[in-house]
DNA sequence: CCCTAGATTCGACGGCGTGTCGACTCTTGT
DNA sequence: ACAAGAGTCGACACGCCGTCGAATCTAGGG
Protein backbone atom coordinates (compact mmCIF):
# COMPACT_ATOMS: atom_id res chain seq x y z
CA UNK A 1 0.00 0.00 0.00
CA UNK A 2 3.03 2.31 0.22
CA UNK A 3 3.78 4.55 -2.91
CA UNK A 4 6.90 2.57 -3.95
CA UNK A 5 6.21 3.53 -7.86
CA UNK A 6 9.07 6.19 -7.55
CA UNK A 7 12.31 5.27 -8.89
CA UNK A 8 15.15 5.99 -6.46
CA UNK A 9 16.98 9.51 -5.17
CA UNK A 10 15.34 12.57 -3.85
CA UNK A 11 14.86 14.29 -7.54
CA UNK A 12 13.44 17.81 -8.62
CA UNK A 13 10.24 16.36 -10.18
CA UNK A 14 9.36 15.61 -7.00
CA UNK A 15 7.05 18.89 -7.09
CA UNK A 16 5.06 16.72 -9.39
CA UNK A 17 4.01 14.33 -6.74
CA UNK A 18 3.60 17.15 -4.29
CA UNK A 19 1.39 18.75 -7.17
CA UNK A 20 -0.84 15.41 -7.38
CA UNK A 21 -1.02 15.23 -4.04
CA UNK A 22 -1.81 18.46 -3.84
CA UNK A 23 -4.55 18.23 -6.54
CA UNK A 24 -6.11 15.26 -5.36
CA UNK A 25 -6.20 16.97 -2.12
CA UNK A 26 -8.59 19.57 -3.43
CA UNK A 27 -10.82 17.05 -5.37
CA UNK A 28 -11.29 14.76 -2.58
CA UNK A 29 -12.88 17.40 -0.21
CA UNK A 30 -15.25 17.88 -2.77
CA UNK A 31 -15.95 14.20 -4.37
CA UNK A 32 -15.58 10.50 -3.47
CA UNK A 33 -12.39 9.09 -4.77
CA UNK A 34 -14.30 6.93 -6.84
CA UNK A 35 -16.16 10.17 -8.79
CA UNK A 36 -12.57 11.23 -8.86
CA UNK A 37 -10.33 9.91 -12.19
CA UNK A 38 -7.01 9.94 -12.91
CA UNK A 39 -7.35 12.40 -15.41
CA UNK A 40 -7.81 15.27 -13.16
CA UNK A 41 -5.15 14.33 -10.97
CA UNK A 42 -2.59 14.47 -13.49
CA UNK A 43 -4.78 17.40 -15.02
CA UNK A 44 -4.90 19.31 -12.08
CA UNK A 45 -1.26 18.82 -11.92
CA UNK A 46 -0.80 19.58 -15.33
CA UNK A 47 0.35 16.19 -16.55
CA UNK A 48 -1.41 13.64 -19.09
CA UNK A 49 -2.86 10.86 -18.21
CA UNK A 50 -0.29 8.60 -18.03
CA UNK A 51 2.51 10.25 -16.68
CA UNK A 52 0.43 10.11 -13.78
CA UNK A 53 1.33 6.42 -13.37
CA UNK A 54 4.68 7.64 -13.20
CA UNK A 55 3.93 8.96 -9.78
CA UNK A 56 1.40 6.51 -8.52
CA UNK A 57 0.34 2.86 -8.91
CA UNK A 58 -3.16 3.92 -8.96
CA UNK A 59 -6.17 6.67 -7.57
CA UNK A 60 -5.91 4.64 -4.19
CA UNK A 61 -2.45 5.06 -3.91
CA UNK A 62 -2.77 8.60 -3.95
CA UNK A 63 -5.19 8.45 -1.25
CA UNK A 64 -3.25 5.98 0.71
CA UNK A 65 -0.20 8.90 0.57
CA UNK A 66 -2.36 11.29 2.08
CA UNK A 67 -3.85 9.27 4.54
CA UNK A 68 -0.60 8.54 5.71
CA UNK A 69 0.28 11.87 6.52
CA UNK A 70 -3.23 12.37 8.67
CA UNK A 71 -2.77 9.13 10.28
CA UNK A 72 0.54 9.94 12.10
CA UNK A 73 -1.61 12.87 14.11
CA UNK A 74 -4.33 10.86 14.64
CA UNK A 75 -2.48 7.96 16.72
CA UNK A 76 -0.56 10.43 18.29
CA UNK A 77 -3.22 13.27 19.79
CA UNK A 78 -4.94 10.38 21.57
CA UNK A 79 -1.64 9.27 23.04
CA UNK A 80 -2.13 11.09 26.35
CA UNK A 81 -5.17 9.93 26.83
CA UNK A 82 -4.79 6.41 26.24
CA UNK A 83 -1.47 6.35 28.27
CA UNK A 84 -2.99 7.44 31.24
CA UNK A 85 -4.72 6.35 34.02
CA UNK A 86 -8.45 6.54 34.62
CA UNK A 87 -10.32 9.18 33.44
CA UNK A 88 -8.05 11.95 33.23
CA UNK A 89 -10.77 14.48 32.09
CA UNK A 90 -8.15 16.81 30.92
CA UNK A 91 -6.51 14.57 28.54
CA UNK A 92 -9.03 13.38 27.20
CA UNK A 93 -10.70 16.69 26.10
CA UNK A 94 -7.68 18.06 24.79
CA UNK A 95 -7.45 14.39 22.73
CA UNK A 96 -10.53 14.81 21.58
CA UNK A 97 -10.34 18.22 20.43
CA UNK A 98 -7.57 17.67 18.56
CA UNK A 99 -10.07 15.15 16.57
CA UNK A 100 -12.53 17.13 16.13
CA UNK A 101 -9.96 19.92 14.78
CA UNK A 102 -8.38 17.17 12.39
CA UNK A 103 -11.55 16.85 11.16
CA UNK A 104 -12.85 20.04 10.47
CA UNK A 105 -9.81 21.10 8.74
CA UNK A 106 -9.48 17.52 6.61
CA UNK A 107 -13.08 16.63 6.54
CA UNK A 108 -13.12 15.53 2.87
CA UNK A 109 -9.63 13.27 3.34
CA UNK A 110 -11.13 11.82 6.44
CA UNK A 111 -14.49 10.78 5.22
CA UNK A 112 -12.97 9.33 2.21
CA UNK A 113 -10.68 7.24 4.82
CA UNK A 114 -13.34 5.98 6.53
CA UNK A 115 -15.87 5.61 3.99
CA UNK A 116 -14.11 4.76 0.65
CA UNK A 117 -14.88 0.81 -0.70
CA UNK A 118 -12.17 0.22 -2.15
CA UNK A 119 -10.54 -2.91 -1.24
CA UNK A 120 -6.71 -1.89 -0.70
CA UNK A 121 -8.53 1.03 0.81
CA UNK A 122 -10.49 -0.72 3.27
CA UNK A 123 -7.48 -3.31 4.09
CA UNK A 124 -5.26 -0.37 4.92
CA UNK A 125 -8.13 1.32 6.85
CA UNK A 126 -8.90 -1.98 9.17
CA UNK A 127 -5.65 -2.32 9.91
CA UNK A 128 -5.00 1.31 11.13
CA UNK A 129 -8.80 1.00 13.15
CA UNK A 130 -7.10 -2.36 14.53
CA UNK A 131 -4.53 -0.45 16.25
CA UNK A 132 -6.52 2.22 17.76
CA UNK A 133 -8.61 -0.18 18.84
CA UNK A 134 -6.90 -2.59 20.68
CA UNK A 135 -4.74 0.51 22.24
CA UNK A 136 -8.05 1.77 23.66
CA UNK A 137 -8.94 -1.62 24.82
CA UNK A 138 -5.53 -2.18 26.66
CA UNK A 139 -6.39 1.16 28.26
CA UNK A 140 -9.55 0.01 29.17
CA UNK A 141 -8.52 -3.40 30.84
CA UNK A 142 -5.69 -1.70 32.67
CA UNK A 143 -8.50 0.63 34.17
CA UNK A 144 -10.59 -1.77 34.97
CA UNK A 145 -7.85 -3.97 37.01
CA UNK A 146 -7.20 -0.84 38.81
CA UNK A 147 -10.85 -0.39 39.72
CA UNK A 148 -11.01 2.22 37.81
CA UNK A 149 -13.57 1.27 35.52
CA UNK A 150 -16.34 -1.19 35.87
CA UNK A 151 -16.15 -4.54 34.53
CA UNK A 152 -18.09 -5.12 31.23
CA UNK A 153 -20.27 -6.61 29.09
CA UNK A 154 -19.21 -5.19 27.14
CA UNK A 155 -15.99 -6.55 26.76
CA UNK A 156 -12.56 -4.13 26.83
CA UNK A 157 -12.51 -4.60 22.86
CA UNK A 158 -16.06 -4.34 22.05
CA UNK A 159 -16.17 -1.56 24.29
CA UNK A 160 -12.87 0.12 22.22
CA UNK A 161 -14.91 -0.78 18.70
CA UNK A 162 -18.17 0.68 19.94
CA UNK A 163 -16.62 4.03 21.01
CA UNK A 164 -14.73 3.87 17.98
CA UNK A 165 -17.99 3.64 15.79
CA UNK A 166 -19.60 6.23 17.95
CA UNK A 167 -16.58 8.52 17.48
CA UNK A 168 -16.56 8.54 13.63
CA UNK A 169 -20.62 8.09 13.25
CA UNK A 170 -20.65 11.62 14.58
CA UNK A 171 -17.73 13.28 13.53
CA UNK A 172 -18.86 12.05 9.75
CA UNK A 173 -22.63 12.98 10.37
CA UNK A 174 -21.67 15.93 12.05
CA UNK A 175 -24.33 18.34 12.58
CA UNK A 176 -23.07 22.32 11.40
CA UNK A 177 -25.21 23.34 13.61
CA UNK A 178 -23.00 22.23 16.56
CA UNK A 179 -20.16 24.14 17.75
CA UNK A 180 -16.73 22.65 18.10
CA UNK A 181 -17.12 23.03 21.77
CA UNK A 182 -20.40 20.83 21.95
CA UNK A 183 -19.20 18.06 19.73
CA UNK A 184 -16.23 17.66 21.82
CA UNK A 185 -18.23 17.56 25.03
CA UNK A 186 -20.70 14.98 23.37
CA UNK A 187 -18.02 12.89 22.08
CA UNK A 188 -16.35 12.99 25.91
CA UNK A 189 -19.52 12.61 27.62
CA UNK A 190 -20.33 9.29 25.44
CA UNK A 191 -16.29 8.33 26.00
CA UNK A 192 -17.17 8.27 30.22
CA UNK A 193 -20.25 7.43 29.88
CA UNK A 194 -19.10 3.96 27.79
CA UNK A 195 -15.73 3.36 29.68
CA UNK A 196 -16.78 4.60 33.28
CA UNK A 197 -20.69 4.28 33.32
CA UNK A 198 -20.28 7.47 34.65
CA UNK B 1 -34.56 5.00 -5.85
CA UNK B 2 -37.40 2.28 -6.26
CA UNK B 3 -37.21 -0.70 -8.84
CA UNK B 4 -39.59 1.34 -11.35
CA UNK B 5 -38.48 -0.01 -14.86
CA UNK B 6 -40.67 -2.54 -15.11
CA UNK B 7 -43.77 -2.06 -17.10
CA UNK B 8 -47.10 -2.48 -16.02
CA UNK B 9 -49.14 -5.45 -14.79
CA UNK B 10 -48.33 -8.92 -12.79
CA UNK B 11 -47.00 -10.84 -15.24
CA UNK B 12 -45.15 -14.43 -15.15
CA UNK B 13 -42.10 -12.77 -16.11
CA UNK B 14 -41.69 -12.07 -12.28
CA UNK B 15 -39.96 -14.92 -11.75
CA UNK B 16 -36.85 -13.45 -14.26
CA UNK B 17 -37.50 -10.34 -11.46
CA UNK B 18 -36.96 -12.97 -8.77
CA UNK B 19 -33.85 -14.82 -10.28
CA UNK B 20 -31.95 -11.51 -10.28
CA UNK B 21 -32.68 -10.61 -6.91
CA UNK B 22 -31.59 -14.20 -5.85
CA UNK B 23 -28.68 -13.66 -8.10
CA UNK B 24 -27.99 -10.56 -6.43
CA UNK B 25 -28.40 -11.86 -2.80
CA UNK B 26 -25.56 -14.57 -3.41
CA UNK B 27 -23.12 -12.42 -4.98
CA UNK B 28 -23.03 -9.69 -2.51
CA UNK B 29 -22.73 -12.10 0.26
CA UNK B 30 -19.69 -12.80 -1.12
CA UNK B 31 -17.96 -9.44 -2.78
CA UNK B 32 -19.01 -5.45 -2.66
CA UNK B 33 -21.09 -4.25 -5.09
CA UNK B 34 -18.52 -2.72 -6.86
CA UNK B 35 -17.08 -5.96 -8.02
CA UNK B 36 -20.14 -7.08 -9.12
CA UNK B 37 -20.94 -7.05 -12.18
CA UNK B 38 -24.27 -6.19 -14.44
CA UNK B 39 -23.17 -9.40 -16.30
CA UNK B 40 -22.70 -11.71 -13.48
CA UNK B 41 -26.59 -10.43 -12.65
CA UNK B 42 -27.86 -11.28 -15.87
CA UNK B 43 -25.98 -14.45 -15.86
CA UNK B 44 -26.71 -15.50 -12.87
CA UNK B 45 -30.62 -15.40 -13.73
CA UNK B 46 -29.92 -16.37 -17.57
CA UNK B 47 -30.11 -13.60 -18.93
CA UNK B 48 -28.05 -11.74 -21.43
CA UNK B 49 -26.42 -8.89 -19.72
CA UNK B 50 -29.06 -6.31 -21.85
CA UNK B 51 -31.67 -8.25 -20.77
CA UNK B 52 -30.99 -7.46 -17.22
CA UNK B 53 -31.88 -3.80 -17.75
CA UNK B 54 -35.40 -4.64 -18.69
CA UNK B 55 -35.95 -5.42 -15.45
CA UNK B 56 -33.60 -2.90 -12.82
CA UNK B 57 -32.79 0.38 -13.84
CA UNK B 58 -28.87 -0.43 -12.53
CA UNK B 59 -27.22 -2.43 -10.31
CA UNK B 60 -28.00 -0.24 -7.03
CA UNK B 61 -31.60 -0.36 -8.03
CA UNK B 62 -31.30 -4.36 -7.46
CA UNK B 63 -29.33 -3.84 -4.52
CA UNK B 64 -32.11 -1.20 -3.28
CA UNK B 65 -34.90 -3.70 -4.09
CA UNK B 66 -33.26 -6.38 -1.70
CA UNK B 67 -32.62 -3.44 1.46
CA UNK B 68 -36.49 -2.53 0.81
CA UNK B 69 -37.31 -6.00 2.23
CA UNK B 70 -34.79 -6.03 5.39
CA UNK B 71 -35.12 -1.74 5.94
CA UNK B 72 -38.95 -2.97 7.28
CA UNK B 73 -37.98 -5.67 9.73
CA UNK B 74 -34.46 -3.48 10.61
CA UNK B 75 -37.28 -0.87 12.00
CA UNK B 76 -39.94 -3.06 13.22
CA UNK B 77 -37.48 -5.00 15.13
CA UNK B 78 -36.54 -2.39 17.11
CA UNK B 79 -39.92 -0.89 17.82
CA UNK B 80 -40.90 -2.47 21.39
CA UNK B 81 -38.15 -0.94 22.64
CA UNK B 82 -38.24 2.66 21.45
CA UNK B 83 -42.13 2.47 22.12
CA UNK B 84 -40.96 2.02 25.78
CA UNK B 85 -40.35 4.15 28.78
CA UNK B 86 -37.18 3.67 30.54
CA UNK B 87 -34.72 1.23 30.05
CA UNK B 88 -37.06 -1.63 29.67
CA UNK B 89 -34.58 -5.06 29.59
CA UNK B 90 -36.46 -7.27 28.15
CA UNK B 91 -37.71 -5.22 25.31
CA UNK B 92 -33.83 -3.69 24.55
CA UNK B 93 -32.24 -7.56 25.10
CA UNK B 94 -35.31 -9.20 22.82
CA UNK B 95 -34.88 -6.08 20.01
CA UNK B 96 -30.75 -6.35 20.17
CA UNK B 97 -31.34 -10.00 19.78
CA UNK B 98 -33.17 -9.70 16.69
CA UNK B 99 -30.90 -7.28 15.00
CA UNK B 100 -27.94 -9.60 15.72
CA UNK B 101 -29.60 -12.89 14.07
CA UNK B 102 -30.84 -10.06 11.15
CA UNK B 103 -27.01 -9.36 10.72
CA UNK B 104 -26.09 -12.77 11.38
CA UNK B 105 -28.38 -14.41 7.98
CA UNK B 106 -28.11 -11.19 5.90
CA UNK B 107 -24.46 -10.63 6.92
CA UNK B 108 -23.52 -9.42 3.35
CA UNK B 109 -26.55 -7.29 2.34
CA UNK B 110 -26.52 -5.42 5.61
CA UNK B 111 -22.69 -4.97 5.23
CA UNK B 112 -23.37 -3.35 1.40
CA UNK B 113 -25.71 -1.17 3.18
CA UNK B 114 -24.09 0.09 5.40
CA UNK B 115 -20.27 0.56 3.49
CA UNK B 116 -21.71 0.91 0.11
CA UNK B 117 -20.47 4.04 -1.34
CA UNK B 118 -22.42 4.74 -4.64
CA UNK B 119 -24.03 8.14 -4.56
CA UNK B 120 -27.88 6.69 -4.64
CA UNK B 121 -27.11 4.39 -2.27
CA UNK B 122 -25.65 6.29 0.30
CA UNK B 123 -28.64 8.56 -0.25
CA UNK B 124 -30.74 6.22 0.28
CA UNK B 125 -29.21 4.72 3.71
CA UNK B 126 -28.64 8.14 5.27
CA UNK B 127 -32.07 8.86 4.51
CA UNK B 128 -32.97 5.36 6.57
CA UNK B 129 -30.61 6.09 9.42
CA UNK B 130 -31.76 9.40 10.26
CA UNK B 131 -35.22 8.15 10.88
CA UNK B 132 -33.98 5.97 12.87
CA UNK B 133 -31.52 8.11 14.87
CA UNK B 134 -34.57 10.66 15.12
CA UNK B 135 -36.97 7.71 16.99
CA UNK B 136 -34.15 6.97 19.28
CA UNK B 137 -33.71 10.40 20.22
CA UNK B 138 -37.42 10.85 20.82
CA UNK B 139 -37.31 7.91 23.52
CA UNK B 140 -33.90 9.43 24.98
CA UNK B 141 -35.88 12.85 25.31
CA UNK B 142 -39.03 11.07 26.84
CA UNK B 143 -36.75 9.43 29.23
CA UNK B 144 -34.75 11.81 30.22
CA UNK B 145 -37.85 14.32 30.39
CA UNK B 146 -39.50 11.54 32.55
CA UNK B 147 -36.38 11.91 35.19
CA UNK B 148 -35.44 7.87 33.85
CA UNK B 149 -32.30 8.80 32.29
CA UNK B 150 -29.53 11.52 32.96
CA UNK B 151 -29.31 14.49 31.19
CA UNK B 152 -26.54 15.23 28.62
CA UNK B 153 -24.15 16.21 27.11
CA UNK B 154 -24.70 14.07 25.07
CA UNK B 155 -27.44 15.49 23.46
CA UNK B 156 -30.30 13.32 22.71
CA UNK B 157 -29.51 13.36 19.11
CA UNK B 158 -25.53 13.30 19.18
CA UNK B 159 -26.85 10.22 22.11
CA UNK B 160 -28.63 8.43 19.02
CA UNK B 161 -26.58 8.70 16.65
CA UNK B 162 -23.14 7.30 18.36
CA UNK B 163 -25.38 4.48 19.37
CA UNK B 164 -26.06 3.82 15.86
CA UNK B 165 -22.43 3.98 15.10
CA UNK B 166 -21.39 1.72 18.01
CA UNK B 167 -23.90 -0.94 17.30
CA UNK B 168 -23.11 -0.67 13.30
CA UNK B 169 -19.05 -0.88 13.70
CA UNK B 170 -19.61 -3.60 16.01
CA UNK B 171 -21.47 -5.60 13.91
CA UNK B 172 -19.70 -4.88 10.57
CA UNK B 173 -16.82 -6.13 12.26
CA UNK B 174 -17.77 -9.05 14.63
CA UNK B 175 -15.40 -10.88 15.88
CA UNK B 176 -16.11 -14.29 14.97
CA UNK B 177 -14.96 -15.69 18.14
CA UNK B 178 -17.53 -14.56 20.16
CA UNK B 179 -21.20 -15.81 20.52
CA UNK B 180 -24.23 -14.35 19.96
CA UNK B 181 -25.60 -13.96 22.90
CA UNK B 182 -22.28 -12.51 24.08
CA UNK B 183 -22.43 -9.87 21.25
CA UNK B 184 -25.97 -8.93 22.62
CA UNK B 185 -24.97 -8.70 25.83
CA UNK B 186 -22.06 -6.25 24.78
CA UNK B 187 -24.32 -4.21 22.93
CA UNK B 188 -27.18 -3.99 25.29
CA UNK B 189 -24.47 -3.07 28.33
CA UNK B 190 -23.48 -0.32 25.77
CA UNK B 191 -26.26 0.76 25.27
CA UNK B 192 -27.34 1.22 28.99
CA UNK B 193 -24.37 2.98 29.88
CA UNK B 194 -25.00 5.39 26.87
CA UNK B 195 -28.55 6.31 27.83
CA UNK B 196 -28.55 5.78 31.81
CA UNK B 197 -24.99 6.24 32.45
CA UNK B 198 -25.91 2.42 34.32
C1' DC C 1 -57.44 -20.87 -35.23
C1' DC C 2 -55.29 -16.44 -36.61
C1' DC C 3 -53.38 -12.14 -35.60
C1' DT C 4 -51.92 -8.20 -33.14
C1' DA C 5 -50.16 -5.67 -29.24
C1' DG C 6 -47.53 -5.91 -25.41
C1' DA C 7 -43.88 -8.58 -23.06
C1' DT C 8 -39.31 -10.20 -23.36
C1' DT C 9 -34.77 -11.06 -25.38
C1' DC C 10 -30.58 -10.11 -27.54
C1' DG C 11 -26.55 -8.26 -30.37
C1' DA C 12 -24.29 -4.30 -31.46
C1' DC C 13 -22.85 0.30 -30.60
C1' DG C 14 -20.87 4.35 -28.27
C1' DG C 15 -18.86 6.13 -24.21
C1' DC C 16 -15.88 6.38 -20.29
C1' DG C 17 -12.18 5.11 -17.22
C1' DT C 18 -8.21 2.15 -16.37
C1' DG C 19 -3.44 0.53 -16.89
C1' DT C 20 0.46 -0.55 -20.04
C1' DC C 21 3.93 0.09 -23.76
C1' DG C 22 7.30 1.99 -26.53
C1' DA C 23 9.22 6.06 -28.31
C1' DC C 24 10.67 10.59 -27.48
C1' DT C 25 12.77 14.42 -24.88
C1' DC C 26 14.91 16.44 -21.12
C1' DT C 27 18.68 16.38 -17.42
C1' DT C 28 22.92 15.59 -15.31
C1' DG C 29 27.26 13.63 -14.12
C1' DT C 30 31.78 12.55 -16.00
C1' DA D 1 29.48 15.77 -25.83
C1' DC D 2 27.40 11.77 -24.53
C1' DA D 3 25.43 7.84 -22.11
C1' DA D 4 21.97 6.80 -18.69
C1' DG D 5 18.32 7.64 -16.12
C1' DA D 6 14.28 10.80 -15.21
C1' DG D 7 10.16 12.39 -16.96
C1' DT D 8 6.46 12.82 -20.67
C1' DC D 9 3.18 11.53 -23.86
C1' DG D 10 0.06 9.30 -27.47
C1' DA D 11 -1.85 5.10 -28.74
C1' DC D 12 -3.67 0.82 -27.57
C1' DA D 13 -6.29 -3.01 -25.34
C1' DC D 14 -9.42 -3.95 -21.89
C1' DG D 15 -13.60 -4.02 -18.95
C1' DC D 16 -17.89 -2.23 -17.75
C1' DC D 17 -21.86 0.55 -18.35
C1' DG D 18 -26.35 2.02 -20.53
C1' DT D 19 -29.05 2.44 -24.86
C1' DC D 20 -31.31 1.22 -29.25
C1' DG D 21 -33.65 -1.16 -32.64
C1' DA D 22 -34.71 -5.35 -34.47
C1' DA D 23 -36.29 -10.06 -33.64
C1' DT D 24 -39.07 -13.40 -30.94
C1' DC D 25 -42.53 -14.93 -27.74
C1' DT D 26 -47.18 -15.04 -25.77
C1' DA D 27 -51.86 -14.30 -24.59
C1' DG D 28 -56.43 -12.85 -25.57
C1' DG D 29 -60.11 -10.87 -28.91
C1' DG D 30 -62.32 -11.89 -32.96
Amino acid sequence: MTTAARRRGPTKGDLRERAILDAARTLLEAKPLSAVTTDELAGGAGLSRSSFYFYFDSKVAVLAALLEELSIELREENSPWLDSDGPSLPALRSATAHTVTLWRTSAGLLRQAFTGDDAQLVAWRDALVDRGIRRTAAKVERDRAAGLAPAGPPSAVALARMLHGAKTELLLHRDPSTGDEALVEDVVGATLRLVYGS
